[in-house]
DNA sequence: TCCTAAATCAAAG
DNA sequence: CTTTGATTTAGGA
């Protein structure tokens, strides 16, 4: 009978790729980003495979991140200084394994205009009158949360891989979005005019500066700015949302600019 | 079998 | 650490 052993089932090669096990690390991370050294550990935390040959892997893993444009480069807050980059998931990315295989996706993701930067998350937040309102690595964690759920392992201590697919219920990316939730008139009041630059100060080194800061972009003509102050309690405010059932002009730029990420 | 995603090796910035 | 290129390996229809 085979019993445990330094080849034993527990240092197999665990049925992820790079990509997956990356992704793993940043979703389950409670800001949804994470340095190289974090996703290093998670990974070798978990599989003790990895604890092995980890010059000629992490070399891989680094080669995955600047590859594939499901991973977007965050960078720090100045607030938050340290070694490397922090690693975050490209809003687009979230059905990359739907396919139910953590091997190999049915098609690598790639973005619209072939480079992805974290402008485009910026950009993305921007359409979303998000802007002003909450920390990208917040956003990141309402965007994700739900949809990627379900590449969590079942628990943190694996010995051997186990299949999700076996244990997970598997829900389309769109049902558990809650940009909805997010962007509840209890979650907002409104102003007029454009956002301070206080606001914008949250959205990476372009606005960080206290010296030559550049303006902030002008919003577009046809979103309303929405700002909630921060960090300040919330108040419910009165609904723009109108009786008979149709939409304020607000809430119509709002779903537009939603239905265009779906 | 074929297509191409993923892994590998490794140079260069 | 990050990006990129070249090349090989291998998943899966």
């Amino acid at each position: 009978m085979p019993r445990p052993g330094r080849n034993s089932y527990g240092e197999q090669k665990p049925p992820y790729s790079y990509i997956s096990l990356t992704a793993m690390a940043i979703q389950s991370s409670p800001e949804k980003m994470l340095t190289l050294a974090d996703i290093y550990k998670f990974i070798m935390d978990r599989f003790s495979f990895y604890r092995k040959n980890t010059k000629r892997w992490q070399n891989s893993l680094r080669h995955n991140l600047s590859f594939n444009d499901c991973f977007v480069k965050i960078a720090r807050r100045p607030d938050r200084p340290g070694k490397g980059s922090y690693w975050a998931l490209h809003p687009n990315s979230g059905t990359m394994f739907e396919n139910g295989s953590f091997l190999r996706r049915r098609k690598r993701y790639k973005s619209q205009n072939g480079k992805t930067t974290e402008e485009d998350g910026k950009k993305t937040i921007q359409q979303m009158s998000m802007l002003p309102d909450m920390p990208v690595d917040l956003f990141w964690q309402q965007h994700f949360a739900a949809s990627v759920q379900h590449f969590l392992p079942p628990r943190p201590t694996l010995t051997h891989p186990i299949l999700f697919q076996q244990n997970t219920p598997k829900q389309p990316a769109k049902k558990s979005f809650t940009i909805d939730e997010i962007l509840s008139n209890d979650n907002f009041i409104q102003q007029g005019g454009a956002p301070t630059m206080q606001n914008y100060a949250f959205f990476g080194q372009q606005f960080w500066p206290p010296f030559a800061r550049p303006p902030p972009p002008p919003p577009p003509a046809h979103y309303p700015v929405l700002v909630r102050p921060f960090p300040v309690k919330l108040t419910p405010q009165t609904p723009t949302t109108q009786e008979n059932g149709t939409s304020s002009g607000n809430d119509q730029a709002i779903d537009e600019s939603i239905n265009q990420l779906l």
